[in-house]
DNA sequence: ATGGGGCACTGATCCAGATCAGCTACCATC
DNA sequence: GATGGTAGCTGATCTGGATCAGTGCCCCAT
């Protein structure tokens, strides 16, 4: 497997470690535990959406494509994330191998019945779930009301967030995705992400060391650019 | 209670039938019952997260905003949905009451006490995140990757669809939300909305016989135009 | 009935980001 | 170490939707 796990960045909160848990280890137990490799589609739109799946190690992302072949990259996945729990009889997007992929599918008759008999992990993928949900209206409000320097600023700082949250403290880390691919998941083109990534640059918030890897200069700066809701009043 | 469920436009699949059954009838009864008048908001972004709610009568609508002012709205809210799953410690997003509201709130750890022990309910959360899941991917879809016409397209199509899962045949119906809100939902400017609207008339797909409602006029092209997703090759 | 306030619509102009068109650096392969 | 292929960057131009500036209409309060 080509991706160990020091490239991983999981949805904010779902930790590697989760792997540890006996719950899921118990459900590794019952899935098929299943290859794949780079380049590949483990989902197609269209397919019949009977399965669930978790991912184990690699990573990979999950899109839709239009009729004049333009993508949006929903959510990236990583090592612990759970996904495909459409509610549709089929799937309408697509899961692509990024990289070598090891992975469990289960039957959603199975899943729902071995879910059921296990409260700790039925809290688990709630929680999950959750989570999903809080990235997918992160990315809404990015999509819908941020300008291009604000959304790769914001992408830049959430990777951050999640080396920090994965416990590396360093300010410097590589990227796993090439331009086109954060450009369709930021609803922009590579040209413009390009730009923007020049920009930090010049304006001194990021720095790029080596080619693939970036390190953060000016943390406030950079979170101030991204992060741009209102500050809220703290009620409790 | 100012509007019945005859304006109900929940998410894709959450009917509102969903109010009959006996589980959810119990939730209910452990529950706090609340109202709240139109214009108010129920949830402050920056509010410690420690409830869950149920709307019961009325809608409303998840929003965040950004410093200078702009307003994404995440999702409306309909009879029969649950909201403020996140996992995060505070709300980023606030939700506010679009008509006079009746709903169910729920410490998080009675919730998940209740949750536990009654199976059946579970498996309806579960249900219900993934729908709302799916709208969010949906609506990450529209706001990445389509033209103005191609989302209030979609947007009308969508409102179309609901109404036919709640059994209501006519291709005439209220629009119940105000330009401004389908703007700020789609990711754009109200004047845009009306542009777009204005020539979805003018090339014959909608009407808008009275003030406030449309009707379709040719749902085959009105697809076309707003459900732009490659047509897949459904292999089983 | 009359005045006023808000919402939908429309026209004119502007601009952020898309599009088109190179250029360069870095590889992988022979 | 030549060679081709790809990814990232940058410059020039174009354009879809934002912005600004109205107008008309409906509803409500007086």
């Amino acid at each position: 497997m080509s991706n160990p796990c020091n490239q991983c960045l999981a949805r904010r909160g779902t930790i590697c470690s989760a792997l540890d848990d006996a719950a899921v280890a118990q459900l590794f137990a019952v899935a098929n535990v299943e290859r794949h490799r780079a380049g590949t589609w483990l989902v197609n739109p269209g397919d019949r959406a009977d399965d669930v799946w978790m991912l184990r190690d690699g990573h990979a992302h999950v899109s839709r494509i239009t009729r004049d072949g333009k993508r949006q990259i929903l959510a990236f996945l990583f090592p612990g994330d759970f996904f495909a729990f459409t509610q549709e009889e089929r799937y309408v997007y697509g899961a692509y191998a990024d990289a070598d992929l090891l992975l469990c599918r289960l039957s959603r008759a199975r899943f729902e019945a071995f879910v059921d008999a296990t409260p700790e992990l039925d809290r688990r993928i709630r929680a999950q779930l959750a989570r999903s949900l809080d990235s997918a209206q992160e990315l809404i409000f990015t999509l819908g009301r941020k300008t291009a320097l604000e959304r790769v600023a914001s992408f830049i700082w959430y990777l951050q967030y999640r080396q920090r949250k994965l416990g590396r403290s360093g300010p410097r880390w590589a990227i796993p995705m090439s331009r086109t691919d954060i450009a369709d998941f930021l609803g922009l083109t590579s040209e413009s992400v390009s730009r923007a990534i020049t920009q930090l640059r010049r304006d001194g918030l990021i720095d790029l060391p080596v080619a693939g890897e970036v390190e953060i200069r000016d943390m406030p700066r950079l979170r101030e650019l991204g992060v741009v809701i209102a500050e809220p009043v703290a009620r409790d």
